[in-house]
DNA sequence: AGGTTATGTAAGTGCATGCTTACGGAAAGG
DNA sequence: CCTTTCCGTAAGCATGCACTTACATAACCT
C-alpha cells in the first residue's frame, strides 16, 4: 500500500474558493473550467474530488450555510463574554439582527439560494437547499423562541421566524439591484425586525 | 409596398407561452429550441419579433408583472363593486393580503425574479428586474400609503411595503421547496402582513 | 528498494445551444 | 397581374462546456 489520501483535506481547501466562485457567478455561468482556474489546478483534479459540477455545488451551500451559522454563533459567544460587566440587556435574536442589519451578507448565502432555486427541478439540489432553509429558520426559531421566552402560541415564534428571513431576503434583493440604500436596509432589518420580534400574535 | 408587418400583435401571441416556459425552467434552462417548440414555430421566428434570448426574457419579466399587477386592480375594482351594501371595512392593502395568502404566487413572478438574479451580470436584465421590483414596492407602499392614511412617519410605508415583499418571497421559498405548508403560508401572509400594516415606527 | 497509489499536466470528445443563412411560397398594395 | 415585403421550413455553424482519457511523476508503505 501506498499513499494514504487526503481528499477529504482537499475538499476542505478548495470548497471555499468553488464557492466564491458560485456565489459570484451563479450555477449556469460557472464553468468547471473557472472553478479549476480559482482553484489553480486542472478540472479533472476537481473531478476526482467530487463525481460532479452539481455535487460541488451542492458541497458550497452547505459550507457557506456552515460557515453563516459559525460566524453568528460566535458572534453570540462574544456577545456574553463582553456581557460581564454592562447593563447590556440584548437578547441574542437582537443581537443577530444588529449584526446583520450592519453587515450585507457577505458569504453570498442568499446569492447560492437565488441561484439554486432556479435548479430545483434537479431533485439532489433541491434537496439540499430545503434542508439548508430547514436548518436556517430552525436556527432563527430557537434564536426567536429564546428572545420571547416561549411564552405565546407554539406556532408563533415559527411564523416570526420566517418574516425575519423574508426580511433579510429581500435585504438582499434590494441592495443587489440597487434600489435600497445602506441605511433604509439597517432600518428594515433592525426596526422591523426588533418589532417582529415582540409582536403578539392573535389567533 | 405590400403586406404591414403584424411584429406587435405577434409578440403578444408569443409573449404568455415564453413566459410560462421562462417561469417553469429558469433562464440557462430555457433553450431557445424550448422557447419555439412552445410557440409551435420555428425558432428563427422568434429571432425576428427579439434580438435575442435576453429580450425575450425581458418581455417576459414585463409581461408577467404587469399581468400580475393588472390582477391586482381588477381585485380592487370588484371588490369596490361589492361593497355597496356590505360593512365592509377591508382596505385594499387588506384585500390584496387576503388574496394573496390563498393564492399561491401562479404567475409565476417570484420564479422570474430569482432566475433574473442569477444574470444580473447583464447590466439589461438588471435594469428590467430593478425596474420591476420599484414598480412593485411603488405598487405596494401606496396600498399601505391608504390604508395608514399617509399619518405615519414618510420612510413608515416604504419600510413597511419593503417587509411585505419579503414576507411574500419567503413564502414562495417555502412553498417551492415545500417546507411551508399552506396553512402557514396564509398565516404568514394574512397574520404578519396584516400585523404590519399597522405597526408603529418609532424613531 | 520496489511496488502501489495519489497527484500533476495535457489534450480531447461529444453534445447542447444560441444564433444564422438560404429559399420557397403567400399575402397585400399598386 | 406583378412586384415587394412578410412568413414558414429546414438545415447548419461556431462555440461553450461538462466530463474523460492517457500518461508521467512524486509520495508513501512494507
Amino acid at each position: 500500500m501506498a499513499r494514504p489520501n487526503q481528499r477529504a483535506q482537499r475538499r476542505l481547501d478548495y470548497i471555499p474558493l468553488i464557492s466564491r466562485t458560485f456565489v459570484d457567478l451563479g450555477y449556469r455561468r460557472t464553468t468547471t473550467a473557472a472553478l479549476a482556474q480559482q482553484c489553480e489546478v486542472r478540472e479533472n483534479v476537481l473531478y476526482r474530488l467530487w463525481p460532479d459540477k452539481r455535487a460541488m455545488f451542492i458541497a458550497a451551500l452547505d459550507y457557506v450555510y456552515q460557515y453563516s451559522e459559525q460566524t453568528w454563533d460566535r458572534l453570540l459567544e462574544d456577545a456574553v463574554k463582553g456581557e460581564g460587566r454592562a447593563e447590556n440587556l440584548a437578547s441574542p435574536a437582537q443581537i443577530i439582527l444588529e449584526y446583520e442589519a450592519n453587515h450585507h451578507g457577505e458569504f453570498g448565502l442568499y446569492r447560492l439560494v437565488f441561484t439554486g432555486l432556479s435548479e430545483t427541478d434537479d431533485p439532489q439540489i433541491k434537496a439540499s437547499l430545503k434542508d439548508l432553509y430547514q436548518r436556517f429558520h430552525g436556527f432563527v426559531q430557537k434564536q426567536v423562541d429564546v428572545h420571547r421566552n416561549n411564552q405565546n402560541s407554539p406556532g408563533a415564534a415559527s411564523l416570526i421566524a420566517w418574516s425575519i428571513l423574508g426580511l433579510g431576503t429581500v435585504a438582499n434583493i434590494g441592495r443587489e439591484l440597487g434600489i435600497l440604500g445602506a441605511d433604509e436596509r439597517q432600518q428594515l432589518i433592525k426596526n422591523i425586525g426588533g418589532l417582529l420580534l415582540d409582536v403578539e400574535i392573535g389567533p
